[in-house]
DNA sequence: CTAATTAGCGCAATCGATTGTGCATTTTTT
DNA sequence: AAAAAATGCACAATCGATTGCGCTAATTAG
């Protein structure tokens, strides 16, 4: 009992034209007579014509749809991108095809295989932690698929990319810790391949050396970004009597600060705590987290707005590479003065 | 310098054979000699041959794409169900279109429409708060698109669902409110429009009613289930004197209490509050917040898998209405007796 | 040794929209 | 009035994969 979809035909056979004339009409082709155009159009909306993007993606090689990788989706900062994204794209007539790599490269490849062979026009990406190797995006740039990055970029592909500057964002978050009075900082640090937390740590060491603080390296310590690495790191931290810990990630704060509450430390009193990436949590919790704010919404607007350039401009050389300000939101877990 | 995307074509010409027998040497067809098989493979796999879905979803008429609607994906509850869902549908060759709405029903009239033009084979739905007509629906059925809703319902619709049972939910958590001593209970409610919320409000009453105390309209504050909606309905409840609140979402439970802390009153002592969702933050808050974990990835999972199923059958009937159990968790805002 | 199978493959249509080309009319120009 | 231009539309090819039908050659049966 399934109303067929209608199709150029459909109209056609109807008003006995042929269906070029019924396309034509629909475009307003000059070479068709007002008359044609009128009743092509009053039929269309008759029966609520809608054409084929199938059929019309095969034809044109355009899916218009864009594919989007990002590590997983329920992270409050890749659903504020993909967020950002919609806005953009589906203004402009695109549909977005979701996929998750889990952090696994794995995935990554199947996910770009996946998305090749849907024909999207582009991939967004931002790879996973496991993502060292380029092959298989050298490849994807080989078959003429236009990749962009956001967030996490791999330094050997030259592309298009929408990042934020995480280097300055740690360097406020730790500049704002020692003005606080906060000396002995601890950085507990993401995977150092990974480019965004590599360059956090950089921003640790800029504003510690500039303030003149010799960082030794058991003040570094290289975790995962979970709850039960910032636990970890704490126990592991405490030998060297810190008093702040700047964490590359929000979740890693929290295992920090709880860790610290349950030795019965003061926060921020005898410890200041401070994250990045401004989860929501850390609003609520208890004393609440001084982090940054990467502004998830914007960038993946931008990255979006990028591709819709791009695209006319058909050389990707042009494609430039993007830098948001973070910025810095201080809360209670590293406030001494009020 | 775009490498072309190879076809079937491509294989022909250059072992001489027509197009028709690449593709069936390709799906094992038993009129073509296995030297031609073997001829035909070794050149797919050493030009990486991926067929191209577009022309067969053209031809076939299914596009292995299944479109997902959800009010925000940046809702820790449907980035889950979206989890879920992807877990199922990749597994099975399947593509996920993800559209949010926003909560606007207008947006979900825009979100289907895209959605049928994409020719998807199904559309797993979760409706906005918005949505009380229903013939954008029935327009879609009429379609032979096949939909199946999650989470949230609308009854008018004949087809398969998967929803948890809020009612139940919302009872075990008035319930172990009522255990712990707790009489006065109000309720922040959501809109009651929404099938999940009246099931809440359903389940609050008959935990009420068993417990033989009388529930006075008062007690019942409908509002939006955001911080400003708790702190509202902290404000407009006290007068009542209420012992506990027993909130329809985890946010106005936050709300609540925020307000009820910065009145000075003590969570559980002087006041108990409950939510609803399981949100990533009710568990770092202090106290932590008693709530109702929903189990969004199975939820994803089942409806995902409902497709699969149904797809078979092609009797849209068969679809039935799964119900999960929700888990009451249980954590300090409402933890009298340790 | 002829007739009936069958193996192996090509042709052409199909899915729906688009577009270059061409062919009639009609209109305009000289 | 004859030539040129413009109008209005149809035909057929194209995008890539699939499939019913049919054709040829090889094989088997009778």
């Amino acid at each position: 009992m399934k109303k067929q979809h209608i199709t150029i035909h459909d109209i056609a056979r109807e008003l006995n034209v042929s269906a070029s004339t019924v396309s034509r009409a629909l475009q307003n082709h000059p070479r068709i007579s007002q008359a044609t155009k009128d009743a092509v159009n009053k039929l269309a909306r008759k029966y609520k014509y809608q054409p084929n993007v199938v059929a019309t993606s095969l034809r044109s090689g355009e899916s218009k749809t864009v594919g989007i990788i990002v590590p997983r989706i329920n992270r409050n900062f890749f659903a504020n991108v993909i967020g950002g994204m919609e806005e953009a794209l589906t203004s402009s007539g695109y549909n977005l095809m979701i996929c998750q790599t889990h952090e696994k490269i794995e995935n990554e490849i199947s996910a770009i295989q996946t998305l090749i062979n849907a024909r999207v026009d582009a991939i967004l990406l931002s790879v996973s932690m496991e993502t060292t190797r380029d092959d298989h995006l050298k490849m994807l740039m080989d078959r003429g698929v236009r990749l962009l990055f956001f967030d996490r970029i791999i330094e050997s592909i030259q592309t298009g990319s929408v990042t934020i500057d995480d280097k300055l964002g740690a360097y406020q978050n730790v500049k704002h810790l020692l003005e606080q009075g906060y000396r002995r900082i601890i950085h507990v640090a993401g995977a150092d391949h990974i480019s965004i937390y590599k360059a956090r740590k950089e921003g640790y060491l800029m504003a510690m050396k500039e303030a003149g603080i010799e960082v030794s390296p058991q003040w570094i310590l290289e975790r995962p970004l979970i709850q039960e690495g910032g636990c970890s790191a704490f126990d592991a931290g405490m030998s060297v009597k810190p008093d702040a810990f700047f964490c590359a990630g929000d979740f890693a704060a929290l295992g920090v600060m709880q860790a610290a509450l349950k030795k019965g430390l003061k926060v921020p009193q005898d410890l200041g705590i401070t994250g990045f990436a401004n989860e929501p949590f850390t609003e609520f919790i208890h004393p609440s987290l001084t982090t940054v704010e990467q502004h998830g919404g914007e960038m993946g607007k931008k990255v979006a707005e990028m591709f819709l350039l791009c695209r006319e401009i058909e050389e990707s050389s042009t494609c430039e590479r993007i830098v948001l300000k973070p910025e810095l939101i201080v809360r209670s877990s590293s406030m001494l003065n009020v």
